[in-house]
DNA sequence: GTATTTGCAAACGTTTTGCGGCTAC
DNA sequence: GTAGCCGCAAAACGTTTGCAAATAC
């Protein structure tokens, strides 16, 4: 992977982003700085960010992919009324940080990663 | 909500399948029995059946949308090589029924929900 | 010099929507 | 009878891809 000029940016306005932005989102900010950058070189440099393992792409309910420019190790709240999805960083008690951030939790869940009966 | 063949069909395809289906997964599904239903129909039924909390939709990281029909409380595995969610049911001891069924849990994620600060 | 990257535009796949006819109540 | 539902087809939307010019090394 060659360095661009493109693809840096594209980086920098993920991790210096909180909010999990989508495609079009990333788009619209990394144009301050390069205005005349195309929509589909921001999906190709998402693509191979995600591909080198730089960048990771949220989980979400939505139709449109989510990604993450933070790979800290660090735990998600999703507001069920405005749907956005805050990052929490914490390093012993979650409840409290969650707390102490206003957050108020009515749920949680679970999900394990690894490898299946088939796939191992 | 008025009764209809073509939401009942959906709604018992979604509950029979452990699968998290796509809407044309389900599409497909229901036309073994109403092979005139159309591919517009399922997604309104969805879209309803969503808002009436008969079915939820399952976080992915695909570009296409994964329901659920099952609404007990379970957990949730992803393989990280096949990408099928796995359902896993259990009351006590997570990681034993996971062994149990096969699935090697590599890591673990939890997601809270709740209401933010300015939605409270 | 050449292999990679870019902008542009067309293509593609998924989801939503508008419409006239049909159905449940 | 009428409000809600259907099938169909077009539109809308997010994402991917092909191409010739530009760029990094």
């Amino acid at each position: 992977m060659r360095s661009s000029k493109q693809r840096d940016a594209v980086l920098q306005v993920l991790r210096e982003s909180c909010d999990h932005p989508t495609a079009d989102m990333i788009f619209e900010r990394v144009r301050e700085q390069i205005p005349n950058i195309s929509l589909g070189t921001v999906y190709r440099n998402l693509g191979q960010l995600k591909d080198e393992g730089f960048i990771t792409i949220v989980e979400s309910s939505d139709t449109k992919v989510h990604y993450e420019g933070n790979l800290t190790d660090h735990i998600h709240f999703l507001c069920k009324s405005c749907h956005n999805i805050t990052d929490v960083f914490c390093e012993t008690q979650v409840p409290t940080a969650l707390t102490d951030m206003g957050l108020q939790v009515e749920s949680a869940k679970t999900v394990y990663y690894g490898l299946c009966n088939s796939c191992r």
